[in-house]
DNA sequence: TAGATACCTTATAG
DNA sequence: ACTATAAGGTATC
């Protein structure tokens, strides 16, 4: 049994944990007083998130955590501190990047609507695993498909006298079958994710392997895992991996930038990313985070 | 190298 | 009830 509290207030631009794990980058954290993405539109929640993480030698560790009263506070089974504020992306400083961030009413909006909502340093393998899965789905069934390959094939774990499930290997991806990964709702991108976890189980390639690499041709090296294209490999490059220039475009965004940077949309996915990321800058990443999660709860009505 | 289409499955709209 | 449509796209032809 460990744990710790970290005072919010002393971090540059604070923190809304609830927007961070709930606002479809991430989706390795749990609610545990109800079904995560139930209410999208739930504000100041200090409910209990659940995730696991795992140390350099891969032994998996349960972390709960909740912010609440100003504080960051955690209990888990191992020491989690260092693990839990590189996740979280608490060395952020939000003030300096959204004043590096060329600023237009729409940004800003997002940007106050959600302020304290930090971009996630998730592991790799998890990441690519949940945004191959993330095609043409809603983030509610993404959430599900990660909880069921948990739960199905990954090592359980006791903490507090509850039973919880690591994230699964490569290992134990790989380990399954096709049909094992249809039964648990992944439809067409089954047999993908198995191919994938196959690769890294492997050692054919690995995710983490394009950290040491510049921005594009990272991006570059991520699309050779099957199922994975531009805009997944954005997904892994700024949720995982720390490239904060990446910005992933979905649908939502690309229905942004026509919307209201007509300038930066372009025939083809690369080149529209080049143009973005020339009018944001290198937080571009940031501004796109804050973008879809305004957009997509519908803040920007009005 | 660009463009069109199929793809698992579920929730929601009509 | 029943059908059409869309959901953080990618692989393939």
């Amino acid at each position: 049994m460990d744990g710790g509290r970290i005072d919010v207030d002393a971090l540059p631009g604070g923190l809304d944990l609830q927007a961070a794990v709930e606002s479809g980058q991430s989706y390795l954290w749990w609610r545990e007083d109800g079904p995560t993405y139930a209410d999208e539109t739930h504000a100041g929640s200090d409910a209990w998130y659940v995730t696991t993480v795992r140390d350099d030698a891969g032994t998996p560790a349960i972390c709960r955590a909740r912010q609440t009263d100003g504080y960051l506070e955690w209990t888990a089974t191992a020491d989690v501190e260092d693990r839990l504020r590189r996740r979280l992306g608490l060395a952020d400083d939000l003030p300096a990047i959204r004043e590096a961030t060329p600023a237009d009413d729409l940004l800003a909006a997002a940007y106050d609507a959600f302020w304290g909502l930090r971009i996630v340093r998730d592991p790799p393998f998890p990441t690519l695993v949940t945004f191959i899965c993330s095609a043409q789905m809603r983030v509610a069934r993404i959430h599900a498909m990660q909880q069921a390959l948990r739960e199905h094939l990954g090592s359980p774990l006791v903490h507090e006298g509850e039973t919880y499930h690591a994230y699964p290997t490569p290992e134990q991806v790989a380990a399954s079958s096709e049909a094992e990964l249809r039964d648990l709702g992944l439809g067409y991108r089954a047999p993908y994710v198995l191919e994938s976890a196959r690769m890294v189980a492997a050692g054919e390639a690995d995710p983490a392997a394009a950290r040491d690499m510049a921005y594009e041709d990272a991006r570059d090296y991520l699309t050779r895992f099957v199922g994975v294209g531009e805009k997944v490999a954005d997904c892994v490059l700024l949720f995982s991996l720390g490239f904060l220039e990446a910005v992933p475009l979905d649908t939502w965004i690309q229905g942004a930038i026509a919307d209201h940077y007509p300038d930066c949309d372009r025939d083809s996915y690369a080149e529209t990313s080049r143009a973005v990321r020339e009018r944001f800058g290198p937080y571009a990443g940031y501004a796109q985070t804050y973008l879809f999660h305004y957009l997509r709860t519908g803040r920007a009505e009005a």
